[in-house]
This record gives C-alpha cells, structure tokens and sequence, in this order.
DNA sequence: ATGTCTTATGAAAACGATATCATGATATCG
DNA sequence: CGATATCATGATATCGTTTTCATAAGACAT
C-alpha cells in the first residue's frame, strides 16, 4: 500500500508538502503542487483513513444501532440516516442487534473501540445501564425511537402515546368493545408507552381494562402469532387487534389464518409503523405511519 | 479519552505489559495481570481500534456495499453476511449505492481509504473498471450476486440464467405464447442474464421473439410501472410478464392496477426473488427465491 | 561454578498521517 | 536600504498501539 511517504519521494517533496496538497491548507507552489498530483495520481495513492483518525482525533464515521435491519421502518430509518451522513461526509457503521441485550452490549464495545464520530441508537430496554459505555466514555449519542430513563439524551421520538390513542380511539368509535393489544418487551418504552396510549383510549371511552386483553411479547412476527393465540384462547373474545408494530401485525395474520379468521370481518386490525405495499396487502388495515426516513 | 498509558501508570508497569495482558500473548506474571486488570476496570479503557489498525493493518471491519437496502432480499443478504462476520469478530460497513454509479464510486474510495479488510459487493454495471479501485489496491473482494466482465474474481451468484429460463417454461406450460420480460438494466450482468434465460425458454418452445415485450429499465418499483406501460402500449398483447426482481415485480403491479387490470386473470406474472409475506400478499404469483441469507 | 533456558519486564522503533516550529527566499513598505 | 511580511518548504514531534530487541533474575543441567 503506497504512502504519503512514496508521494513524496516520487515529486521530489517532503511528505509535509503532500499533506498540504491533499487538505488544500497553507500555500503551495502551483508547480510543486501540480508534480505533486501527478504523483499521486500514477501512484493511485489514498491516503489512510486509519492514520489521519489516530492524528485528528475524528472518524468521520458513524454508527447506527438497530433492532431489526429487515422491518421495513428501520430500513427507512437507515436509508435516511445514510443520506444524511453521506451528504455531510460521513459513513455509516449499520449493526443489528437482532432485539438482544448480548448483541447490543457488544456493538457498544465496538462502536466504542472503533471510536466512530457518533452513534444513533434504538436501544433495546429503557434502562440507562445498558448504555454506560457510551455516557460514560462521552460518545456523542441520539436515541432513536425509544425514550430511557435517567439520561438527559438527545432523542428522535415518535408519539407513540398519541399514535396508539388515536389508534385505539379509531376501533372504539367503529363499536369495538373487547380490543386486546400485542406489545413488545415490557421494559422497552416503545411498548409501554403504546399500552399507556392503548389504556388511555379505553378509559376515554369508559371501556374496563380486561387483563387477558393485554399481552406483551416481542417485536417479532413469532411473538405476534403466540400472543394472538394466548388472547383467543383466553376467552376474553376481542372483536379488534392493535398490534404495537408492523412485524407483529404480520404474526397476527398468520395466526388468524391458521384458525380461518377473517380480517377485518371476523377481527378488526389496526397496528403501528407502515409495511412497504401495505395498502395493497391490507386494505382493511388501519396504520399509524412514523416518517422514518425522516426519522433517520 | 484514556490510553493504555494511563492504564500502565495506574498499574505501576508500562504499556508493553499492558499490551500483553489485552491480548493474552507473552508472559506475565499472574499478579501483575491482575494489577493491570484492576486498573483497567477502574479507567473504564477501551483499547484504540485505530491505532491498534494503524500498528496491525488490519481493521477487523468489512465493507458491504449493495444497490438498494430497502429491498428484502438485500437486507436478507446483509443480514447473513452480518451474522457470518460477527461470529468472526468482525463489524460490517454497509453502503447503498442505490443503483447510482457515482455513489457506488464515492463508497469505494471511503472503503479503499478506511482499508477495510474486505469488501462484498454487488455492483452496478459489470465493468471492471468501475472496481479498479479495488483491484489495483488488492482489496479482497467478493462479488454477489452479479458477474464482472475482466476481473477473475470470487464470486456468489445465483443462477440467473437456469432461474429465468425455469419461470418462462413455466408460463409457456400453462399455454402463454406472449410473454414479456422486464429486466434491469442492460449493463447489469443480473438484468441481461434473466433475459438471456428468457430467451432461451422461449427458444426451446419454438416461439418467436417480439422486441416489443423485451425491455431493460432499473431494479425499480417505478421502472416496472414505466415498463409495464410501454409494453401495454406497445401493442404486442402478452397474456405474461416475467419481472426480473421483486420490486420491479411490486411496479408492473402498480401501473396493472392503475388500469384496472388483474393477476392473473387479465395476466399472468411471475418473478425473482422473494419478497416478505409473498405467499399472502400474491397468492398468485410464481417467484424464484433465491437463498438470500445463505448467500450472505 | 559456569553456561543455557525460561520468565518477566521495559526501551525504542514503527505504523501513516498532521500540527508545530523553523528556515530561507522574495516581496513590500516607509 | 533596512525592516518586516509573505511564500514555500522541510524537520521533528505526536496520535495510541504493537513489534522487536534488550535485560535481569531464577531454574536447571553439566
């Protein structure tokens, strides 16, 4: 791999010079400059990025920690992200932690060690623990989609309070009754903050709470699926279904259809976050559509 | 942000002992390890990726660089390269080039300049030049998906060809004499593949070919619709259409429902590639799925 | 007792760039 | 014309590691 050094030996310059022509900083001698160019240029050299950050201190790099790199918002996310970052001369660090603690404790140590720029993170769980590494050691950090506890922190958030009370409100006022709800992992805020617009919802419109109707899982269409067949099998007989996110939605179809439940006749969907084609999938579903890209 | 003298001074050793202790190589004694340890739990350290890159020239991070990430086939792909290369310790920069050359150019001289220690990429075109980049640079590479003219590279590539020609037999079994093909575009040894096994399909059932139904656009949802649209108009009549991807698949869909026109009843449609919830989402419709994880 | 091995540690150089300071040559000014 | 500013360039130190070489202290064999 050539360097700055065999720039410079073949211009007959000093590296310094070279360093001056590539970064346009200080003043160079329009003739040097121009043997300096073509050096570089017979040479194919690029300079390394690796010891230009150890000397400036700066990456120009970033990294984007999420939960599920093939659910179309995150993808969304991600494409915003990039073009972003890229419009700006950044790269993008993607990780997917798959929903696991595990994974995501281990993307921080490398984010950390690699010493990217900054870090735009959907963390898994609302416990600020899980993101010491990143407080503690100052990485410039923005949480994406999901609200923690006890970090002032930058955050880009959807209102998923809102979003689910207007959801809910929604199957209410088409004469729903019984409506159950399928959230994510209790200890992330994205659900619980869900299951709070959810409940708010039903106490507007004077519905008691029936416990069998509340059911928390994971973000997953598997997840979806069990969580369906808990709730009819339960016995609570729901007449609608707000599922906390698209995968989940997704789970819920499979279980209707193994049991030859029609949607929206035999059960009324409505769920969160928007499905590439879903309006021709699921004419019948109602979504409350987050602006991921912008998100991103 | 602490370094490993830091941690040495602590530890009251030098940084060489350190070193040894991080990367378990050489000889120390067992209590001075713990010493070390001790030390660098109480700083928090983090050893530098970069300068250990700088000292090691390697990076431990690979690069990989797809047209379009928000396609599930792509985000399948990158989900199994991720997975491979996590449990091998190393991190994945992903890059969208968007079908957009000169993007794809920008990511190769980031890639190229970060010396990454390998690059996978599914490129646009199937010039070589276009990754000389690469190749002078002895960056190793994988190509997926996609074959490159001039550049004896490795390579994982489904079977386009035998995929096509497989989907256009199937049409001409069910009685379709009139089949168009709407591929990428025509530099992309992807697009002119398909046709090629369109071609051969047709061949082998004695049909002629009608230039009219034969078009090469982008891997995209608006391309399909432009496509479908000109053949519709074409006059050629066809009873078929084999789209060369999935999302060129969801564009033909598009601009069939503007029209009023519908699968398969009015036409029949089959396609590359899987999408998420296919089997729901169009029952009807004949895809080749291609092992996108494993390919990863 | 002398020489050879192993163990435990450190000093110094190197990786490839940039920041800082120094130097000589010109240009500009009063 | 001497003083000062500007231009063009280079020497050297530095970023945070790891590699290489050196050294000293014991252990062991002859």
């Amino acid at each position: 791999m050539t360097t700055i050094s065999d720039v410079a030996k073949r211009a007959g310059v000093s590296p310094v010079t070279v360093s001056r022509v590539l970064n346009r900083v200080g003043n160079v001698n329009p003739a040097t400059q121009q043997r300096v160019e073509q050096a570089i240029e017979e040479l194919g050299y690029v300079p390394s990025g690796v010891a230009k950050s150890l000397r400036s201190k700066r990456t120009n790099s970033l990294a984007l920690i999420l939960p599920d790199i093939q659910n179309a918002f995150w993808t969304t996310v991600a494409r915003g992200v990039e073009d972003a970052a890229q419009s700006h001369g950044y790269s993008v660090f993607l990780c997917n932690t798959d929903e696991n603690p595990a994974k995501q404790l281990r993307y921080l140590d490398v984010v950390v060690s690699q010493r990217v720029d900054g870090v735009m993170i959907a963390p898994f769980g609302s416990d600020a623990d899980d993101l010491a590494r990143l407080r503690t050691r100052d990485v410039p950090t923005v949480v994406i989609d999901r609200q923690i506890n006890g970090w002032d922190v930058d955050s880009v958030i959807g209102d998923s309070l809102s979003g689910a009370r207007a959801l809910v409100s929604h199957l209410v006022s088409l004469g729903h009754r019984r409506i159950a709800v399928l959230a994510g992992p209790e200890g992330t805020a994205t659900a619980t903050d869900r299951v709070t617009g959810y409940r708010i919802a039903l106490a507007e419109a004077g519905i008691a709470e029936d416990a069998r109707l509340i059911r928390f899982g994971e973000f997953k269409a598997l997840s979806g699926e069990h969580m369906m067949a808990q709730v009819l099998d339960s016995g609570a007989e729901p007449t609608a279904v707000f599922a906390a996110n698209n995968v989940i939605a997704m789970g819920v179809l499979d279980e209707l259809e193994h049991r030859g439940l029609r949607v929206p006749q035999d059960l009324a969907l409505v769920c969160f976050d928007d499905l590439p084609n879903t309006s021709r999938l699921f004419p019948f579903l109602t979504v409350a559509v987050q602006p991921a890209y912008e998100i991103g």
